[in-house]
This record gives structure tokens, C-alpha cells and sequence, in this order.
DNA sequence: GTCAA
DNA sequence: AGCGATGCGCG
DNA sequence: TTGACCGCGCATCGCT
């Protein structure tokens, strides 16, 4: 449920690039609609970030994987004048910023905040005032809207981790809980809890599956912003490991490995690993008993969870 | 916007 | 009621 | 120069 992100981190020293870029990346997502170039600029913003250098000159970030003759361009000016005029035009255009808000509400994605500056609704204010006009999911989002975007410190994360262990062993002492996201990363603080729940037995019976969703949403109630998914399916033994390295993330982790995974000739998702076909039809999932094992069938290096902040 | 076919 | 398309979100 | 750019669940909406 986190809509933030941030390469520009700790020592980073080309985290001003970084700013704009990820500027850039909001605005291509939200204002002109081209996912593909959000996803261009984080990559750029991400490939700088790690970078252990201080670029110097266009030509220099060019030689970098994901960034080409006009962002290489844009690090220019940058350089030169200190500021992007792209950018500051954007700064500018009321109507752009306006969507720019709109969008960090959970629920308001581009299509829907581009409607609602176009009927005359412009701030979070404006859409408190017409919670009529709102799904379900976005009047969460404007009844939270602060507080979603605060950050959860670790220790906080582990004093919850203990609650939610306490009550669902409660509930039936066979359960396991694994937090994962950046928690499991090793971060200091996260954007959301994601706890990944499982129990041994293949079948549960769905009263209690229907006792534990009311369990979750009173802790999410008595919590403000706890967000969980829970997964209970039959294979869950077969499935676990592709969903905990699933929830681990990173995103960009997730996409990497997702695209390794195709390049060696499978498919991966949260619920399994399955070889693709010549015809390109997937096929039977490959057995999991472990998250290592995964990294093994596509002959990828392993990485620790800490490894995988990407 | 960038990369690779 | 049932379906697919669309929007939005998750890692 | 042109197409691809992960993979999927849920809510909502319009159509039949």
C-alpha cells in the first residue's frame, strides 16, 4: 500500500539526480499516462543511486544501463543551470500538480484524478467534501491520507509482530507468521506491514478462514493502516516459498528476477515457478521446498533478503 | 525513455 | 446474473 | 526504426 519510494536514500551522491528523475517518473505516470516512461526514469533514478560515483557530465550517466541521449541531456542542464526547465513548467501547470495530489490518495490513480480536476475537485480537501463521489477504497485513502504516508519505524513493526503472533496463535497455535517487505530487508522503518500467514493443514475450513478475515480487520481497525494479505490455498506448502520471496520484494527485485526467470525459459510468479514452452504455454509448476531452490532452477545467484533492496 | 532486435 | 474491460494496487 | 517494457487480484462499470 506504500506509494512512495525512494533511491534517494542515504549516501547517495547523485541523489539530486535522482530527485528530478523520480519527479519526472510521477509525472509521466499520473499526468501524461506512460507507465513506460515512469518506469524509465526509476530505472535511471536507481542505476544512479547505486552508483558509487559522482557523475560529472551527461556523457559520463550515459554509459550507464537505462540512460540514454535525453536524460543524459537533462543531467546537463541540471549541471549547468541547477534546475530543469521541463520541470519548472510542470511546476507551474496547476492542473498538473493537482493530479500530482489527487494521486497519492490509495484508490486515485491517473485516470480518476485527471476526472476529478476536470469537475472542479482539486485537493484532498476538496475530496473530503465529496466523499459521495468516492469507492470504498478511496475514502480509506483520504480518512488516512497523513497517515499513510508516515513511515513505521522497525521497532514499532516488531511490537505489532508480537500482537498479531499472540492473537493468531491464539486462534489456533498451528498458524505461522512471517513478516516480510522491507521489514524482512533488514530496513530500520517500512511504508507497511506485510504478514504472510499460513497454516499445515491443506484444508481450512471457512469458518474459521472467515473468523480469521475478522480477526485481521479488527486489528486493522484498532491499528490505523495495517495492511495484510493473507494467502490459504490448497498447495500452500508448494506455494509458500514463491509468495514469501514474492513479499520480500523488492519490487524492482521482483522484476529483475522475473525477467532472469524468463530468459532461462520460465515463468515466475507469487504462487509458483513453471517452464514456458516453445509454444509459450507454461506448464506444470516446478517444486519448491525452499526459497533457494528457486534461485536455483533459473540459475540465478541466491540473495538474502538484505541483499534484495534494489 | 531506453534498449535490443 | 454473468461477462470482459478498465483502473488501481501489491511485491 | 520499431516493439517490448513482470504478473496477477480485486473492485468497479458497462454491456448483454
Amino acid at each position: 500500500m506504500s506509494k512512495r519510494k525512494n533511491p534517494s536514500d542515504d549516501n547517495n551522491l547523485n541523489s539530486d539526480f535522482c530527485d528530478f528523475l523520480m519527479e519526472l517518473a510521477e509525472y509521466e505516470k499520473n499526468v501524461s499516462r506512460n507507465v513506460h516512461k515512469y518506469n524509465a526514469y526509476r530505472k535511471a533514478a536507481s542505476v544512479l543511486a547505486t552508483h558509487s560515483k559522482r557523475i560529472e557530465s551527461g556523457d559520463e550517466a550515459k554509459k550507464l544501463s537505462g540512460i540514454g541521449d535525453k536524460i543524459s541531456k537533462k543531467i546537463d542542464e541540471f549541471l549547468q543551470t541547477g534546475k530543469l526547465r521541463k520541470l519548472e513548467n510542470i511546476h507551474q501547470d496547476e492542473d498538473a500538480q493537482a493530479i500530482n495530489t489527487l494521486t497519492r490518495v490509495t484508490g486515485v490513480g491517473p485516470v480518476k484524478a485527471a476526472e476529478f480536476v476536470r469537475n472542479g475537485i482539486k485537493s484532498i480537501e476538496d475530496l473530503r467534501n465529496n466523499i459521495d463521489k468516492l469507492t470504498h477504497h478511496q475514502t480509506i485513502g483520504v480518512r488516512y491520507f497523513e497517515d499513510f504516508e508516515k513511515k513505521i519505524p522497525r521497532k514499532e513493526i516488531q511490537d505489532i509482530e508480537g500482537k498479531l503472533k499472540n492473537l493468531i496463535k491464539n486462534l489456533d497455535p498451528e498458524f505461522t507468521v512471517t513478516i516480510c517487505g522491507s521489514y524482512r530487508r533488514g530496513k530500520r522503518e517500512s511504508g507497511d506491514i506485510d504478514a504472510l500467514v499460513t497454516h499445515p493443514s491443506l484444508k481450512i475450513n471457512e469458518k474459521k478462514k472467515k473468523h480469521e478475515a475478522k480477526l485481521m480487520k479488527s486489528l486493522v481497525d484498532a491499528l490505523k493502516g495495517l495492511v495484510t494479505d493473507v494467502i490459504s490455498i490448497g498447495d500452500t506448502k508448494f506455494m509458500y516459498y514463491c509468495a514469501i520471496l514474492y513479499f520480500t520484494g523488492s519490487d524492482v527485485f521482483n522484476k529483475t528476477m522475473r525477467a532472469h526467470a524468463l530468459d532461462k525459459g520460465f515463468t515466475l510468479n507469487e504462487y509458483a515457478l513453471r517452464p514456458v514452452g516453445v509454444t509459450g504455454v507454461p506448464g506444470e509448476p516446478v517444486q519448491i521446498s525452499s526459497e533457494e531452490d528457486v534461485f536455483d532452477y533459473i540459475d540465478y545467484p541466491y540473495k538474502t533478503p538484505e541483499e534484495r533492496n534494489m
